[in-house]
DNA sequence: CCTACCGATCGGTAGG
DNA sequence: CCTACCGATCGGTAGG
């Protein structure tokens, strides 16, 4: 692992633990043994370590679901991969992800508009799959909006409270995930 | 208001924009129109600031829950008002609820320890909610614990998106959220 | 990769 | 409610 990467991890570990604008440049150096002043032989700034951890997960989820969207036909399906592919990248590496989902708000300029941006992208990719589900009369209409909302929340939601010994693995999660967004928690309709 | 409480307003809604961590006695005190030494007549710390947001909703929230698990009898029922009340009691004080969701973390010793006790004691109200509703052979069974976190996970993700001139109602939101919960998207049973 | 250091800013106090 | 100020800490640079 190149010492860029090693720093990476170290600062995403104390930037999930402590949060982006708490940990400093001080507290990474420490851990990796080094003074703080060394740390920018590797990099530019504290911002740049933000900017590669938000940008390297969104324009991987991007990628992916621009090629659910293209390679699945069946709403139901390109519905759960989509999930699948969620649940399983950010379960790679939670410390990333808890990040990505709470600490993009300190990046700056530039960097700020283009991370929205992309989460619209994103967002829209979802609702994208919801609308084609209304068109095959797979789901309830008229709440794409809302359900997009609510099926993006249970994604993210999953690096507050997942534990990689836990009982579930990723797949699993998507799976029943899946299950929960497609048919709810009751047995028959109400 | 008292001057206490144009305060803990206007601190709010800059934890709310900000962050708790990067939003200053400074900045607090420049929206008040005044400097940030004099603020100390008023309350004690920065911190007891956050701690009044927190645990403001946190004992609103509890005592809802225990209330649904008194009064209703049937499961259906209490998810309904336990869902109704969580929306509704959230987008009454939008910054409130921004910092309860996002900022309890930067609360420190005993305040922070007897938080998250308050926090699990919550998610156990909407276990139980859950379980019951198993036993009535009304949801399917086992899957509590994930059950709940996505519900909880639907319930809090709200403050990331609900502007107060939209075209829902808490209300309406509640109702649709218990819906989704309670049926899922899909029309027919896999 | 280090020592030494910069200007800026932080939460908070003293004293009035 | 203010002026004046404290010690601590921040991201980052200079120079080696």
């Amino acid at each position: 692992m190149s010492r860029k990467l090693e720093i990476q991890t170290a600062a995403q570990r104390l930037f999930k633990k402590h949060g982006y604008a708490v940990a400093s440049m001080r507290d990474i150096a420490s851990e990796m043994d080094m003074e703080a002043a060394s740390l920018y032989n590797h990099i530019e700034s504290k911002e740049e370590i933000l900017y590669n951890i938000c940008f390297g997960l969104a324009n991987k989820l991007n990628n992916a679901i621009e090629e659910v969207n293209d390679i699945y036909f069946n709403s139901e399906e390109k519905l759960r991969m989509a999930v699948k592919f969620h649940i399983e990248t950010l379960c790679e590496d939670l410390d990333a992800a808890y990040v990505f989902v709470h600490d993009w708000k300190y990046l700056t300029g530039q960097a700020l508009k283009d991370f929205k941006a992309s989460r619209d992208m994103y967002e829209n990719g979802i609702r994208t799959i919801v609308e084609g589900g209304e068109k095959e009369g797979l789901f309830e209409e008229n709440n794409k909006g809302f359900a997009t909302l609510t099926i993006l929340s249970s994604l993210n939601w999953i690096v507050e409270w997942y534990k990689t010994e836990g009982r579930l693995s990723p797949k699993e999660i998507a799976e029943k995930l899946s299950d929960f967004i497609l048919t709810g928690l009751k047995k028959e309709k109400l």
